[in-house]
DNA sequence: CCAGGAATGGCACTCAGTACCCTCGATTAT
DNA sequence: ATAATCGAGGGTACTGAGTGCCATTCCTGG
């Protein structure tokens, strides 16, 4: 026990992170999966890991946020990536930030599918998902607001926007979960994504354009054929 | 004492409303805005109101509760509007449903900016309120997905659309908040319902089409011409 | 006048979360 | 080498939210 404790692994890459916290982590989901989350108690969890009551809620601020380990540190890489680079449309943007935090949840497929089922029953805890899900969606809208900025209605775009993204988001990942984690969560997300960008046509003058020149006295099918065509985004013939 | 608690007010309309629950909601707004909202004990609010510590906890499941009273009927006000009438384009539909909470918020506009005082401040009202506004939002997402069925894409839509209309909802209240209630409440919100239905065309073929007809080689300048005065709306030359 | 039910008040209890202090081990200054 | 310091963890006691249980009261129907 002692020599265990002992090296703090200073030659690891650059975070060295003390094993205390995954124990925590370790033992409240199994024992909220036992028993469930409101039968455990924190005095359960510490026993199980082994570590003092006090040290709980050094690492946690509460009961609720040991099941969601993961998201300060996603939240802080969102952040970091929005701020990074601000060229390129704005929507493409978001969208590309919410990957991040779907790829965060597909790199621990178990735990995340063992989470969605713990969330979907808790009340408590579906209330503490939607204030973490609330601070990347303040984050998105946050961006987007400094995008838009100057614009007439450029705070209500930056809100529904990114409340469009968050749910696209949510609603592929929980397909995903629902699958217990078998499906291609790329998949569905690239379909949610599409929808939201098409939905907000990025540079958006009043709406999308198709342009179709025709003959006058054209055959109305073939001009019917060209305008769908055209619609789908084919190249002109 | 004794007579002012004996009637009950049965020639009211139907429903005869208990004054005590009342009582517990002024005392406790009292004394959050005087104190601060951690800083008031339950106990606090119920000797002010002058009732039992027992009957706050039968008239709000929590100290949080107490601050939202009145969107259980909301809730219910808005799933009896949807579940009325089925006919006419989802969008508008979910878009008048948002309406009825903002009604309900401008009732009473002294109360409301006082609550998003309190709200903007205390982190557990802002979770509390998240808890609030999902079941709004779940409410609209369910009527849209059954209205959605069959479509391939309906559930996404569903989510995305209701999480739109609740962004732009909140937007829209969240400026007429901090104007103290002085603004004109539903122009902003007029605004912000424009935009949704803009964002999602509600039959929606895949986007706004314009078409114009013109002769092989005919000069540009004409060209873009027709195709500004198509964009405008413009009837055709 | 008397059941009986609904609303209320009064405890006593569990448990989450916090404040305060102690211990131990490691690092550094003298 | 020894002492001072610092940081991580452990322990104890406390506050306050929320619940279960039972007594009381008031209101209603027989």
């Amino acid at each position: 026990m002692t020599e265990a404790r002992g090296r703090k692994q200073a030659t690891e890459s650059g975070t060295a992170k003390p094993p205390m916290r995954e124990a925590i982590v370790e033992a409240a989901f199994q024992l909220f999966l036992a028993r469930g989350f409101e039968q455990t108690t924190i005095d359960d969890i510490v026993a199980r890991a082994g570590v003092g009551r006090r040290s709980f809620f050094r690492h946690f601020p509460s009961k609720e946020a040991v099941v969601f380990p993961d998201h300060d540190r996603c939240l802080a890489d969102m952040t970091r990536f929005l701020a990074a680079d601000d060229d390129g449309h704005p929507v493409e943007r978001v969208c590309e930030a919410a990957r991040l935090v779907l790829r965060m949840y597909a790199e621990n497929p178990e735990f995340s599918v063992q989470r969605y089922r713990l969330t979907r029953k808790v009340p408590g805890l579906r209330t503490h998902e939607l204030a973490v899900v609330w601070r990347y969606e303040r984050t998105l809208a946050q961006y987007l607001r400094t995008r838009f900025a100057g614009r007439p209605g450029g705070s209500l775009r930056a809100d529904v926007i990114a409340a469009a993204v968050v749910a696209a988001h949510n609603n592929a990942l929980r397909s995903w979960l629902r699958s217990g984690g078998d499906d291609d969560a790329t998949a569905a997300m690239d379909e949610a994504m599409a929808y939201v960008r098409e939905s907000f046509g990025d540079p958006g003058p009043p709406a999308d354009v198709v342009v179709v020149v025709a003959r006058r006295g054209a055959p109305m099918w073939r001009v019917v054929q060209e305008v769908e065509a055209a619609a789908r985004g084919d190249s002109p013939t």
